[in-house]
DNA sequence: CCCCTATCCTGAGGGC
DNA sequence: TGCCCTCAGGATAGGG
């Protein structure tokens, strides 16, 4: 569910919560998440004291006593929240983490399963990052010249390669769609045709979509909330993304929808032919 | 190698 | 009301 935006608008507002604060008993659910957890390896952190979160594309990663020690994705549907340890829990929680003396415990919703929290040390942390690219919120020039390479070399369609990770991360179904409106990109050409001055457009595009949603808190059009469990803001300024059969607000030619690589995608045919 | 599909899950909403 | 279908913010194993 969240992309780079409201990842980084959980890892804030969970920093706010958790900082400073020890953890405590761990309690977990019987299902399985993504991947097996490994909830031994990360019981050693019970009883240390939370000194960051932070997210880099769409992973979130909390550490301990100046380590990185858990990781976290959250899928399509997960939430991570830190909540009065009195607030009902809701069906589907598969994580309770109290804060000591604080009343208030670390929660993990997640509906679907698709999501994943594990232990994470501070090679793994590297790992990880080392097999995504760059955040476009972060990039070199010289990140810049080897993300449009890359995007260049393939032959996937644009709306694809906007959403694989190893390309450039943070980017998800939703500001895929509104990057390629802002920049007037049509969504199933090849990578390939796309000239160097269109990139620069779109990263560009992209980088303005995601300071957007990233200054409304992220978008909700369903279960997103951030680590205090408000929604985000950013529904109301999205421009195309599930808006098929309404007027494209620069042209009024009905918005269009279609389905690549078996997600849908939002665009105008006359602003983006 | 690169690319595409199916798959992991539950729940909401529409049509009949 | 209920049943069946499609769809949903993501990532990845494995087949072609």
């Amino acid at each position: 569910m969240p992309e780079g935006p409201e990842v980084k608008t959980v890892a804030r507002t969970l920093a706010c919560e958790m900082v400073g604060h020890e953890l405590g008993e761990l309690w977990h659910s019987h299902h399985r998440l993504r991947a097996a957890v490994d909830y031994s390896l990360l019981r050693r952190v019970e009883n240390t004291v939370v000194d960051g979160v932070s997210a880099y594309g769409k992973v979130l990663f909390i550490s301990v006593d100046q380590k990185p020690a858990i990781m976290a994705q959250l899928g399509m549907t997960g939430q991570l929240t830190v909540t009065s340890t009195k607030t009902p829990v809701l069906t589907h929680t598969h994580l309770r983490w109290p804060l000591k003396d604080t009343g208030r415990e670390l929660r993990y919703v997640d509906p679907r399963r698709f999501g994943l929290i594990a232990p994470c040390d501070e090679e793994q942390k590297e790992a990880i990052i080392n097999r995504l690219g760059p955040d476009p919120f972060l990039m070199t020039d010289n990140d810049y010249t080897s993300v449009i390479e890359a995007m260049r070399r393939s032959r996937r369609v644009i709306k694809d390669i906007l959403l694989d990770q190893s390309i450039i991360v943070g980017v998800g179904n939703i500001y895929a769609s509104e990057a390629l409106f802002l920049a007037k990109i049509n969504p199933s050409r090849a990578g390939s045709d796309i000239s160097i001055s269109e990139y620069q457009g779109l990263i560009k595009a992209v980088v303005v979509v995601l300071t957007q949603a990233l200054k409304n808190c992220g978008t909700t059009f369903s279960n997103y909330v951030d680590g205090s469990g408000k929604k985000g803001d950013n529904l109301a300024f999205l421009k195309v993304f599930q808006k098929d059969g309404e007027p494209c607000q620069e042209c009024r030619t009905p918005i269009i929808r279609i389905k690549q690589a078996g997600r849908s995608t939002f665009y105008c045919h006359q602003c983006q032919a």
